[in-house]
RNA sequence: GGAAGCAUAGCUCAGUUGGGAGAGCAUCUGCCCUACAAGCAGAGGGUCAUAGGUUCGAGCCCUAUUGUUUCCACCA
């Protein structure tokens, strides 16, 4: 047996711990048929990434349930990973060559790839070494990584299936584009957010001479590329001038007036310039009435060469010049104030440019319908269920799904072009041969949306497209857990993707978490610098603390916020533990656990045992029900308020005994109680239960906690009515120290106790020693009838208890207090009977309830009789 | 514009089939009582946002209102 050190002090085990786990290879399960599996794959963290809070909370709730499941028994494996995550990465490769000087054309497609995968190599293990620290239980010889080969290929045969089963196109469409990172976006990907605009009010001239047309815009610079002006067809203002000819002014484009649906007749003039090119709503327009599509910009968002005034010129910049131009040449109405929403690339805030552009499409319609079909049946249930309606919203209305990027890093897109003839080939092959004139065909240059592949990391970590043993017998998998701002890019995704390859969902439950916020309930963020550093925290308070802190107090699909008051209460639980523990172990000499005979077990032995029995039921069924917090608040609860606050005290002169089978029997029972608690914890604290748990080699298998089996509820064991004669006791010591306190009485001063009860079997010469050491009496004593001195009255509903102390009792006062005790009592009673005599309450509330309501009087009623015999004998 | 969440003690939050309102922190009082002052024993503090409704019974279910947060749409 060794010793624990006097101070709770993670920083000295957790590493060592978890690399003996990593070494005895308990992360890596042995699959076995007969048992059933359960498996979770981690959303896997961007390799430009550093462990977040977000990241901490998402892995601790994941390291809870694995944990859990493999104590139940389960073939249990967690799949680690991380994601290339194109643009993030690219962004950052491209940053850091800026700083050398470079661009990307300067180092060429091959000399950037080179450099990204150094930068992967150099930095994409850093986020996982940060899991290891958090204790997360993966199986990291399975280990992958989205561009690895299998999960390429799993990118490649998808997009070749897809295309053949006409599922995959490519078309010339208008589509978010980032003038930042130089690529398309899709529409998942566009963050909107509110700014300060302005409505510039212009008009344009008729070709005939016959006046203007006024409308507002907010982007008076699309001017160039407007094709047309629409009105709504139903708006008897505009009827006569539709079909006419309008001059754009700068660039003296004649324009036709058309009418069209879209535009809203109550809004602003009622007229709306139509920019095909830069506008999606245009752009529907556009194809409507078969309208030019004129783009005027570069893809960096600078005005073409097409118009020599403003060439070159950024938007904004050629915003100015042309609405001074506009001013000048008389068509600048007025300028208003107008705020509205901008779109912007979730990745670097630049306001997107819309954009026509040849881009590569998911058709999504065929794939979202069963995806949908799938939760509204209840295969695939999110928990907490009001999440379902964010994700059929999404996929009800979804549109095609943009995938091609026009980046680098990520998985090139497996489609190849005939230079010659102009033939597509979609082929898995590195090299393609045109099927018509046999050149050797181009490859298309574009990768895909990270979102592509992460949408078939359920199976494609399992080794598909391959028939693999793993695959076989861990898909699909159990629970996937992540944060509610993913379901749209990654969690419906997957769903749509198992279902059309695998045939089958991914997993059955989707175990959603909110945000981990500051103390002031903002965002963390690297820009507001509030972000608390999960790795700090784990140095300073330990792993298990963290995790704790995350866990606890959170609820399904909630925000939290994280401070310092809480993690210094989880790192204050963890210490009462080791403390606890610390106390049985200086009290052992047994060498082995076992739980004594029944008719060995003390009261409060008896007691402890059904405390624990039950808290066993509930916390599984907390769990298995996925609320985490509140069975780790049950844990809590039970460790520190009945067993240390009770338990450890009342058992402390058994303990010390030594040499008698009362302390031997205490010895076990303590030792089985904190083994089991231990156990139960060890899920959400694995560190500081392993350490315990191995500094007692009295357990059943001191090899690991990690491979112990998780308590199990005993239907058979029964002890609710020890319960009862033990609580009373309980109650009435609580009881005692109230009025002592109450009276200013220190606890130093002992003073002998009279008990009049009529509950023999819970004061007598077993109970009498935890009066003397847990409420301060000097002896105790029952008596049928108190008949000394003036004593202070102590009444519960289980007892009077007498303690003769009559300098400090004051009969009037004490008359006062009783009195109002009585009142106190007495509205109790009324509220009950009045209760109990409504005959519909009776009839129709369960039976347990009704029985529950005449307990209550009963203690009651003694209550009562105690406080009249009190009173009577002053 | 559409949808959802939240509103409970001074602060942060739990409260899952509807059955007498809880925790942590903070505050106050008293304690170094053979594990723990990162502790022990106590205390105070709530018309559970407001107004209706359903029910024998509502923090919980329904309706409306107010405040607040978020997601989606993108009306130029």
């Amino acid at each position: 047996m060794k010793e624990l050190a006097k101070t709770y002090s993670p920083a000295d085990f957790e590493e060592k711990i978890y690399s003996n786990w990593c070494e005895k290879g308990y992360f890596t399960p042995k699959i076995d048929k007969s048992r059933p599996h359960y498996s979770i794959v981690i959303p896997p963290p961007n390799i430009t990434g550093q462990l977040h809070m977000g990241h901490a909370l998402d892995n601790t709730l994941q390291d809870i349930l694995i944990r859990y499941k493999r104590m139940c028994g389960y073939c249990t494996l967690w799949v680690p990973g991380t994601d290339h995550a194109s643009i993030a990465t690219e962004a950052k490769i491209v940053e850091a060559m800026r700083k050398e000087g470079l661009t990307k054309d300067d180092v060429g497609r091959d000399g950037f790839l080179k450099r990204a995968w150094a930068w992967k190599e150099q930095y994409g293990g850093r986020i996982i070494s940060q899991l290891k620290k958090l204790g997360s239980s993966c199986d990291w010889t399975r280990e992958r990584f989205t561009m690895d080969e299998g999960c390429s290929d799993a990118v490649k045969e998808v997009f070749v299936r897809l295309y053949n089963n006409g599922l995959i196109y490519r078309g010339e469409r208008i589509i978010n584009w980032c003038p930042h990172c130089l690529t398309s976006i899709s529409d998942a990907e566009v963050e909107y957010e509110e700014q300060d605009g302005h409505f510039w009010h212009i008009k344009y001239p008729f070709k005939d001479g016959s006046g203007y047309l006024e409308f507002a815009t907010t982007r008076p610079e699309t001017m160039l590329g407007d094709t047309a002006v629409a009105v709504n067809p139903k708006d008897e203002r505009y009827k006569d001038i539709v079909g006419k000819t309008l001059i754009v002014p700068l660039v003296n484009r004649e324009i036709p007036v058309v009418a069209d649906e879209y535009v809203e007749m109550d809004f602003g003039t009622g007229v709306v310039k139509i920019t095909p090119a830069h506008d999606p709503n245009d752009f529907e327009v556009g194809k409507r009435h078969n309208l030019p599509v004129i783009n005027v910009m570069t893809p960096d968002a600078k005005i073409t060469d097409d118009y020599p005034k403003y060439a070159g010129m950024d938007r904004y910049e050629a915003r100015k010049a042309i609405v001074k131009d506009l001013k000048e040449q008389g068509y600048l109405i007025k300028v208003e104030d107008y705020r509205h929403n901008v779109g912007t690339c979730y990745r670097c805030g630049t306001t997107v440019e819309p954009r026509v552009s040849l881009q590569w499409f998911v058709k999504m319609e065929p794939l979202a319908k069963p995806a949908i079909e799938a939760v509204r049946n209840g295969d695939i249930k999110f928990v907490p269920e009001r999440f379902d309606k964010n994700y059929f919203h999404w996929m009800e209305n979804i549109r095609d799904w943009c995938i091609s990027r026009q980046l680098w890093w990520g998985h090139r897109i497996p489609a190849f072009y005939c230079d010659d003839c102009g033939e597509i080939t979609v082929s898995k092959d590195a090299e393609v041969f045109c099927p018509k004139c046999g050149k050797k065909m181009r490859q298309d240059p574009d990768t895909l949306d990270t979102w592509f592949s992460s949408a078939l990391w359920p199976f494609s970590t399992l080794g598909w497209p391959k028939k693999t043993e793993d695959l076989d017998y861990f898909y699909p998998t159990n629970t996937l857990v992540t944060g509610y701002d993913i379901i749209t890019f990654w969690v419906s995704r997957m769903i749509f993707s198992g279902l059309e390859y695998m045939g089958k969902k991914p997993f059955d439950t989707v175990l959603i978490h909110g945000l981990v916020r500051d103390s002031l309930g903002r965002k963390m963020s690297k820009s507001l610098g509030n972000g608390i550093d999960p790795l700090l925290i784990i140095d300073k308070y330990g792993a298990d603390a963290l995790r704790f802190a995350l866990a606890t107090g959170n609820s399904p699909g909630n925000d939290m916020r994280f401070s310092d008051e809480k993690i210094e209460a989880a790192r204050n639980f963890a210490n009462k533990l080791w403390n606890a523990a610390r106390f049985v172990m200086m009290h052992l000499d047994i060498e082995k656990v076992e739980l004594p005979e029944e008719s060995e077990l003390a009261i409060q032995d008896k007691w402890i045992l059904q405390k624990l029995n039950e808290l066993i039921k509930s916390v599984r069924s907390s769990l298995d029900s996925y609320e985490i917090g509140i069975a780790l608040s049950e844990i809590y609860d039970f460790v520190w308020d009945i067993f240390c606050d009770w338990y450890i005290e009342l058992s402390k002169t058994t303990l010390s005994e030594k040499g008698t089978k009362a302390n031997l029997v205490s010895q076990n029972v303590i030792t089985y109680v904190l083994e089991n608690i231990l156990k139960l914890l060890h899920p959400f604290m694995p560190f500081i239960t392993e350490e315990i748990y191995l500094s007692l080699p009295h357990f059943e298998s001191s090899e690991s906690i990690m491979i112990s089996t998780y308590p199990e509820f005993d239907i058979t064991l029964d002890f609710s009515g020890e319960c009862e004669i033990m609580e009373r006791v309980i109650d009435t010591i609580k009881a005692v120290r109230v009025r002592r306190t109450e009276m200013n009485v220190p606890p130093s001063r002992k003073a002998k106790i009279f008990i009049v009860t009529s509950y023999p079997d819970s004061f007598n010469d077993s109970t009498f020693d935890f009066f003397k050491r847990l409420a301060s009496a000097s002896e105790a004593q029952v008596v049928s009838e108190y008949t000394g001195a003036n004593a202070v009255q102590i009444i519960t509903h289980a007892a009077t208890v007498y303690i003769p102390m009559a300098e400090i009792v004051d009969i009037e006062k004490e008359k006062a207090r009783l009195n109002g005790e009585l009142e106190k009592v007495n509205s109790e009673i009324l509220r009950i009977e009045k209760k109990l005599a409504n005959e519909e309450f009776v009839k129709k509330a369960p039976a347990a309830v009704v029985e529950g309501e005449k307990a209550k009087l009963f203690k009651y009623e003694s209550t009562k009789k105690g406080i009249l015999d009190a009173i009577n004998s002053l």
